[in-house]
DNA sequence: AAGGTGACTGATG
DNA sequence: GCATCAGCCACCT
């Protein structure tokens, strides 16, 4: 495993609970900004494996990303339970709900 | 081996 | 806000 999905899996793993962090915002501090693709893969392919809370990861406008139907509604109540407010359309404030770490 | 693809992003018109 | 374009990069055909 490569130091860069090591760090993209300690990230995710540190986002709290009721908030969120955007693929391009983990890439970035993970050393690799332009990397937001990769951690797409990584959530697609170890997100069960690693138990990792990737119902906290949006993209950059806010909106949940996924594609398909069902993980979609997925993400959407995962949030929702978390206290999230999360529109019908699957979008939600990232100024008010994103996740800073160590204050940036 | 070459080309397509996507749970992405930022810039521009 | 919407549409395009251009970077991006590991994986799959």
């Amino acid at each position: 495993m490569s130091p860069f999905t090591q760090r993209v899996l300690e990230i995710i793993q540190e986002i709290p609970e009721g908030q969120v962090m955007t693929y391009g915002q983990i890439a970035g501090l993970a050393g690799s900004p332009r990397g937001a693709r990769q951690v797409v893969r990584i959530l697609h392919s170890s997100s069960g494996k690693y138990g990792l809370p990737w119902h906290r990861v949006v993209n950059a406008r806010g909106e949940i990303a996924i594609r398909q139907e069902e993980s979609r509604m997925l993400q959407m109540l995962y949030l929702r339970d978390e206290g999230v407010e999360v529109a019908d359309n699957g979008q939600l404030d990232l100024d008010r709900w994103r996740f800073i770490p160590h204050g940036e």
